[in-house]
This record gives structure tokens, C-alpha cells and sequence, in this order.
DNA sequence: TCTGGGGTCCTAGGACCC
DNA sequence: TCTGGGGTCCTAGGACCC
């Protein structure tokens, strides 16, 4: 089975089967149709809908069982147990897995260390070697030593690519190796990031603990069209579209943005077609999370930007410089309706909430689509739609 | 025909201030 | 021969994460 990426692109998840057949992370769909054919591989394409509602699920499980947490992905999360009154803790483990097991059906791994590199270390050894406990845990030095020298070192949460082959070529092929290296040669080849990364592999923590996550600086929505794209009024539906999206999610957070960027872009993997990639910047008179306002300055950026005679690819929006929105400055000149338009966007938001979202919508955002996603396999959303409820048959 | 999306942090260098 | 010292803010680019 193979889970692929926005508009059907790449296997972005693989299971087991479908790695052993040589499917590698992020290959594009259609360079392995024939193989998916022969194999019958199960093809779907990414359902967030889904995969958010369960993560809420298996989350509130486990914040249900442990008291200080950190929730730091989709399907990841800290646990604090420095203050636990249970000691043995690799039993406590298996316990809240059999829990989320039972409740959700969604098998996890654990593992437990001195801090978050190492725990993470040992979660990923939980996961390769022990997938029947699916518990490491490592906490005497000769523990920690083991798991160092079990770990590869773009394995290592810290080091990805680049410093991957920085460190390769330095003899450094495990984290145990890693650790033994010259303090001061990481501060000056890997920045402070390099050291903290160091210091939680010898044990001492070093990165923070965010209970509550921190406001966001930026955000950003941006998708690719499901087909390429010609028309200005097909890139202006969809730039309102995700000027939509990102004001939705300032209200959710409550922020305003003071700045907007618009981007378009053609498709680089075309290079018979002229290439373009056209952004601006606009200050905001006011900072807002208002999606009208918001709209009136996206499609003016958009004007300025949009040339004809491309194929378009993609378009997106940012929203950034964003306050809370109890500090917004207003202008001296300044006088629309602001109560009313936010009792405006409230319904709005109301409504979406409960009857799926584009419910409501501003007509500039258009209703045919001609550049939506491709997203043909989709699977049902069974946990969040009373329509898409799974059905078994007897 | 067909190649994802949404974020963060750090550094160096330039512009500016007194 | 010779041209200060101590700062801040901003941006672009590069690294990383899921």
C-alpha cells in the first residue's frame, strides 16, 4: 500500500510490502504505474481529513494518561515523565500502548530516554527491531551507548541531507561516532544546532519544551492545479481560494496578518515551456484575518504578477508579520464596519464548521474549479463525515 | 499527461543608529 | 603611516523538521 501526496503526485507513505518492492520515498506516481500494476498495490491519495481526526484521537488518549505532554506532530508526542510516579516505565509504555491499540486501532511506538534526540532515537529502534513490544528504552549509560552506535547518522532527528554527507566524509557513519567528535569543530561546521544536537546525544537536554505550541509567524497556503493553467480568472478563484484558507486559520488562532505575499509559478519540470515564477509583497493598511479585505489585496498583488502566454502550475498565498488580534493598530483613516464584518466571518466560520467546509463561500472564489487537485483515490472520511460512515457487510 | 505542502531556526552581510 | 566602537534591524540563503 502506498499513500501519495497532494494531487496524486508521490508515494509520500509506504507500507512495508511496497518498500520492499523498491518504491522509494517521494518517487512520482507515474514513474511506477507499471510496477503498481503488477503488484495490485493499493493506491490512495492523502485524506488530512482523516488522518487529523484520528491523530485528535490517539492524542487525547494518551494526554488522558500522562500529564505533561508535547504534541509534536501529526503522529508524534513528548512525554514528560521526569516528575512520574511510576517507576517502571517500560511497562507504563506498553500499557498506554495496548490503550491506543484498543481504542483507535492505530499501532504505536515508544521510546524513553534522558531527552528528545535520544528518545526519538530509541522510538525509531522501537519501531525497526521491536515491532511486537514496540517500547526501547535507554537509560544507563551502556543503554545509551548501545542505542548511539545502533543509529545511523542520518538517522539522527538534527541531520538530514546535507550534513549527512558533511559528516560521512568525515568518517562519522553512527551517532555513538558523532558524539566522540571535536566540540569545537561542530560549533564552527554546524552552527549551535550542531552543538544542542551533540549535547542532547550525550544527555543533556538542550531543546525546549513547548507545552502550548507558540503563535505561528507565517502562514502559508499554496497548492499545485490539478491540471496546468492559462486563464487569469482560474489563478484568481484559486488565490482567493487559499486567501480563504489562510484567514480562516488566523481567526482559528486569533491573529491578524499585517503583510501578504501572492505567488504563481509554472512548471519547472517542463523546461519546453517558459518558465516564470512571479511573488509580491503588500503591506496591509490594517492588520487583518478578515478573508474580504484580505481577497482585495491578494487579486491586486495577482494583477500585478500574472502574465499572459504561461502555463501556470501552482499559486499560493502567505500571510506573515502576524499579531494578535487584541494588538492590532488601527489607522487614523480607517473606518469599515470591522464589528460586523467579524460577526460576518464568525457565521462563516460556523457554518463551514458544520456543514464542510466551502459551505460558504465568496463568489470570487468560483465553483467549477477547472484547477482543482487531482485526487483520485481517495478514501472516505469514515470519522468526521455522517455521510462517508464505513460500512460493513455481513 | 504525470514530480507535495507547511513550517522553523540560524548565519552572514548590509544598512542604519549614536 | 594613518581612518573607532558598540549596537540594532532586516533580508536572503541554507539547513532542518513532519
Amino acid at each position: 500500500m502506498i499513500v501519495l501526496s497532494n494531487n496524486d503526485g508521490c508515494a509520500v507513505s509506504r507500507s512495508e510490502e511496497a518498500k520492499a518492492l523498491g518504491i522509494a520515498m517521494a518517487t512520482p506516481a507515474f514513474l511506477i504505474e507499471d510496477l503498481i500494476k503488477q503488484y495490485d498495490v493499493a493506491v490512495f491519495s492523502s485524506n488530512y481529513t482523516l488522518y487529523g481526526d484520528m491523530s485528535e484521537r490517539v492524542m487525547k488518549i494518551i494526554k488522558g494518561m500522562v500529564p505533561r505532554v508535547e504534541v509534536y506532530s501529526i503522529d508524534e508526542i513528548f512525554l514528560d515523565f521526569s516528575s512520574f510516579k511510576f517507576t517502571d516505565l517500560f511497562h507504563f509504555a506498553t500499557h498506554l500502548r495496548t490503550e491506543v491499540m484498543q481504542q483507535t486501532g492505530i499501532p504505536v511506538s515508544v521510546g524513553i530516554a534522558p531527552t528528545k534526540t535520544l528518545a526519538k532515537m530509541a522510538n525509531k529502534l522501537a519501531k525497526k527491531y521491536k515491532k511486537e513490544v514496540g517500547v526501547h528504552y535507554a537509560r544507563t549509560k551502556d543503554e545509551i551507548q548501545e542505542l548511539l552506535t545502533a543509529t545511523a547518522i542520518g538517522d539522527v532527528w538534527g541531520i538530514g541531507g546535507q550534513y549527512e554527507k558533511l559528516l560521512l566524509s568525515h568518517d562519522v557513519s553512527t551517532a555513538a561516532d558523532f558524539v566522540r567528535l571535536n566540540e569545537e569543530w561542530i560549533r564552527k561546521n554546524m552552527t549551535v544546532v550542531g552543538h544542542r544536537m551533540w549535547n542532547e546525544m550525550r544527555g543533556i537536554p538542550c531543546i525546549k519544551w513547548d507545552e502550548q505550541p507558540p503563535p505561528k509567524k507565517a502562514i502559508c497556503t499554496s497548492k499545485s492545479f490539478g491540471q496546468l493553467v492559462t486563464k487569469k480568472k482560474d489563478i484568481e478563484e484559486a488565490v482567493a481560494s487559499h486567501v480563504a484558507v489562510c484567514s480562516k486559520k488566523l481567526r482559528q488562532d486569533k491573529s491578524c496578518a499585517n503583510e501578504m505575499q501572492v505567488f504563481i509559478q509554472t512548471n519547472p519540470f517542463r523546461p519546453e515551456d517558459k518558465q516564470l515564477y512571479g511573488s509580491i509583497n503588500l503591506r496591509l493598511r490594517v492588520a487583518s484575518n478578515n478573508t474580504q479585505e484580505l481577497i482585495k489585496y491578494a487579486l491586486r498583488g495577482l494583477h500585478h504578477i500574472f502574465q499572459d502566454g504561461y502555463k501556470y502550475v501552482k499559486a499560493g498565498v502567505m500571510v506573515l508579520d502576524i499579531v494578535p488580534e487584541w494588538v492590532t493598530q488601527l489607522s487614523l483613516f480607517d473606518a469599515p464596519p470591522r464589528e460586523k464584518d467579524k460577526l460576518l466571518m464568525k457565521t462563516i466560520d460556523e457554518i463551514n464548521h458544520s456543514y464542510g467546509t466551502n459551505a460558504v463561500r465568496l463568489g470570487v472564489q468560483g465553483y467549477h474549479h477547472n484547477w482543482r487537485l487531482r485526487r483520485q483515490h481517495l478514501s472516505k472520511k469514515y470519522t468526521t463525515d455522517i455521510s462517508e460512515l464505513l460500512t460493513i457487510n455481513i
